[in-house]
DNA sequence: TTATTTTGCGTTAGCGATAACAGTAGCTCA
DNA sequence: TGAGCTACTGTTATCGCTAACGCAAAATAA
């Protein structure tokens, strides 16, 4: 292993200054075209890759925004991410990647990471935190977007769209097709504050309609195709007069489908059901699923689009807050 | 907002110099109870939250393992982050990620960025790398493990199981179980090396029997449910008389069950199926899909051991190298 | 009591890069 | 010919924090 490269020994070998070596390897003007190409060429043959710790540190400045997500086993994230990457990648910013476990007090210290290492932006999903949380994002100096929901009061900005809503209106369209009898399957409450909005949202709806829900049922832990067919399982056998079954997540739904086809029921004719997120696991199945787009890739390209536009700006960004339309589609199993 | 707060500040309002401020907040010894007390008080009170580029400039050194993996939508690596962070959890590293996209320029960049931050330690997913990447991985001055795939050569550490083993394995199987109309549905090979070595390994392997591929398709992009449909559907059309289709990920052999499902085909009666990884989607068919199980959690326990491992000795860790045995298992579709 | 350690805190000197300012040539132009 | 430019390159001073060492007071030992 070659010794450790610095820019002083890259400029020694140039034979230029430590500045117009860093100016050169940076693509800054004020160089001629021999000596960067010699800048260049040296680094490039000693294998230098420069601190951007030092350079950051003197510079004022990080190329990186934070992503806070819950997790990247639910499928639903990692599309807000590449979201994200695609708006970004015209720009020198890089994103970074945290994961909160649907924790608060985990959010709390990810976020506290990450702002130790002065991004130039962060996103974060959700708009539940806990104070401490609160506190530093407001004090913040780099813009802040929340993203995924927009039921609550957003610290500044934020893109998403009303869980609530989306609720009520797979409600409204469950009503609509006439089912009556209509069961939930979500995850634990506590966890997922918008599983929660949406179930609140839906079992409100209904009542609304004097509808009561016949039957709900929650889970911990991830979710799951076997869990959604367990449950599903489960839930059909308390209730086997059940026309209707709305999850919280695609991936339920599909576990739901699953028990169906094993036990010979049909959909929709036997249960209808309905899902959430227009996850890519839902095609390619024989039967298409009912589902409400949840706008994942184009909310993170808004996020990465807000905290371009606030470093363009040189004085702060008024608060943007975008809600986006969710569509339900219909597919075959209402 | 509150001005920004430095340490200056805070030891200054606590009535103590920088360093013992410092050391109070970093948990490091020679404070007293009450001043450390005092320290954090003031610090918790203004919402201080250190910066950790200069703090890290100055210790030389950086709680940050990078972890560069070519995707996170192929339901592959998620798993493999959570073994990384679950062991790093005891230690006071944290793990960074990024996305190659299974190209080796992307990965060139994304890992140049990482090593531009002088991370603890680098886990890297795959052994083949461009030129540039290769050196740069030499000269870091921090551990790297290789993971994923054993078959090539290593650069010093590495954990993973050989996937061209694990082709023969399963072609071994899938000829014991009596199938010789065989077909291969694969992602593009020039994107996904472990892909091809099973591709390799299958086909070797049926070729010693004296059994020759009847079919294969390659398709470019990430792998699908509705993909592993669409060309399970072409393939049949094309070899009605295909006894048994292997697929390069469960992903796509979920894809070949649903196609088998809608077009009334027995699984495995009419077509045996076959995938790899052991995803979690397998749980919950109504069949279970046969596959080879990739010990993705396994491998990210591992190497984040090895990180840690390469962090307390003092001198330079000798090579590791640890390939794990990945079990088939033949579930009800072989 | 004096010698010796321990405890707690401060002073000084960087870490490796870049910003800001300061030249120094070589040219142009009147 | 000399003022005024342009085009490069270098010097100096941080950036915010921590390592290493130094030093006094308190605790312990002899």
């Amino acid at each position: 292993m070659t010794k450790k490269m610095l820019l002083k020994d890259i400029a020694r070998l140039a034979g230029v200054s430590e500045i117009t070596a860093s100016r050169a390897l940076r693509g800054a003007p004020d160089v001629s075209k021999s000596t960067r190409a010699k800048v260049e060429e040296i680094a490039r043959a000693h294998g230098y890759v420069p601190n951007r710790i030092a350079g950051s540190l003197s510079s004022q400045s990080v190329n990186l925004v934070g992503v806070v997500v819950p997790s990247l086993n639910s499928f639903v994230f990692p599309e807000v991410l590449s979201g994200i990457s695609a708006v970004l990648k015209q720009s020198p910013l890089k994103p970074v990647v945290g994961i909160s476990g649907y924790e608060m007090d985990e959010e709390e210290d990810v976020i506290r990471e990450m702002l130790s290492w002065r991004p130039s932006g962060l996103i974060v999903a959700g708009l539940e935190h806990n104070e401490a949380t609160q506190r530093m994002l407001t004090q913040a100096d780099c813009p802040v977007v929340e993203v995924m929901d927009v039921d609550g009061t957003p610290l500044r900005h934020c893109v998403g769209i009303s869980h609530l809503q989306a609720g009520r209106d797979m409600a409204a369209q469950i009503l609509t097709q006439g089912y009556r009898r209509i069961g939930f399957i979500g995850t634990k409450m506590p966890q997922d504050f918008r599983a929660r909005k949406r179930f609140d949202g839906f079992s409100a709806a209904l009542a609304a309609q004097g509808v009561a829900l016949a039957d709900s049922l929650h889970y911990a832990g991830d979710s799951s195709i076997a869990t959604g067919r367990q449950l599903t399982a489960e839930m059909l056998e308390r209730h086997p007069d059940l026309d209707c079954i709305y999850y919280s997540s695609d991936v339920m739904s599909v576990g739901g489908y699953m028990h169906c086809l094993a036990a010979g029921l049909s959909v929709p004719q036997d249960v209808a059901l309905a899902g959430f997120n227009n996850l890519q696991i839902l095609a390619g199945l024989p039967l298409q699923l009912a589902t409400t787009d949840a706008c994942r890739r184009q909310i993170g390209e808004r996020a990465a689009e807000i905290v371009l536009k606030a470093r363009e700006s040189s004085d702060e960004l008024p608060p943007i807050c975008e809600t986006l339309s969710p569509r339900i589609s219909l597919g075959e199993s209402l």
